[in-house]
DNA sequence: TATTGTTATACTCTATAACTATA
DNA sequence: TATAGTTATAGAGTATAACAATA
């Protein structure tokens, strides 16, 4: 009222923090978006008793019936003493079964029992619900688009660590 | 020579692993895209004795001198207990200093000293020279696009978390 | 010798509860 | 009472070395 106005405060506290820097950096959005999604994805799978690990290789197992261990691992990219804990969990819970291979004992021949194809294609439907979600904003074009992007990098990142 | 052709095995090994119905999901190409960036960028990082959080703290404290720790966990959005040891680590390596805020008592105020700015610069030299070899395949308007269609599924999700 | 699955182990990232000191 | 930082703790994911069984 018969003040003066505030003088600024003599604090160099921050009232927004800018990440412009950060904002033009792939990797720093690439991060924050994985990060909503894989967040958004665990809610989705945990009405099923599954994670985004073992419902990936559920459906590797379903899709062909028979693969080693060792298969699933390289398709996952995961070392396969991760995968060991994760083909546990989902034999506990007869999802699967790990039988040794006729052709080759060493191996384990995974296979999915009927429960495990059934819970597959139910959390299928969950997930592809997840996805139309995910993607409201982007068009058949920009998800193509997307999806294509990310494969590129993937490649180029891959030959980089290859060669 | 003079047998028969081999009769296919009555094995049930798989010699391709499909991953087609993987390929169609978003999250899992993400997913795959996410993890050799960040193998990359995490190499990228090693030699300025850096991990992406180290990394990605630092950038902020420099282009935000006075910030709270609790300012920067939410730009980052982790746990505020998870920003201590990350702030512990610049701290411990004199690339930033974290004193009580004159205004709030309760707060840390966060500023990179000059070593911490050096280190910074130079460690966004090598992450530009990473990100262009991760881009290499991208022309200006894809990269674009990427980013954008990367904003609008993290915009999409958040907003789904909220509401 | 090399490979498959396994155990043990360790490190990073993430998440929650509870404490302290300040507000 | 509410907030900032902290401690303790626990769960996932990831990575490597080493072993037994098998090829």
């Amino acid at each position: 009222m018969s003040e003066f106005p505030p003088t600024p405060q003599s604090t160099d506290a921050v009232d927004h923090v800018s990440d412009e820097t950060l904002r033009k950096l792939i990797g720093y959005q690439m991060k924050r978006t994985f990060n909503v999604l894989q967040a958004d994805l665990t809610e989705t799978l945990e009405p099923f008793g599954l994670r985004m690990l073992t419902y990936t290789a559920l459906i590797l197992i379903v899709d062909n019936p028979g693969l080693r261990q060792s298969q699933l691992a390289e398709a996952m990219d995961i070392e396969r003493p991760n995968m060991v804990i994760v083909v546990d969990s989902l034999e506990r819970r007869n999802l699967i079964t790990r039988n040794t291979a006729d052709y080759d004992r060493r191996a384990n021949s995974l296979k999915a029992t009927f429960a495990g194809r059934k819970l597959c294609e139910m959390a299928n439907e969950a997930v592809k619900a997840h996805e139309t979600r995910m993607l409201l904003g982007l068009d058949e074009n920009a998800r193509n688009r997307l999806i294509e992007a990310l494969q590129i990098i993937e490649k180029s990142l891959a030959k980089k660590l290859t060669g």
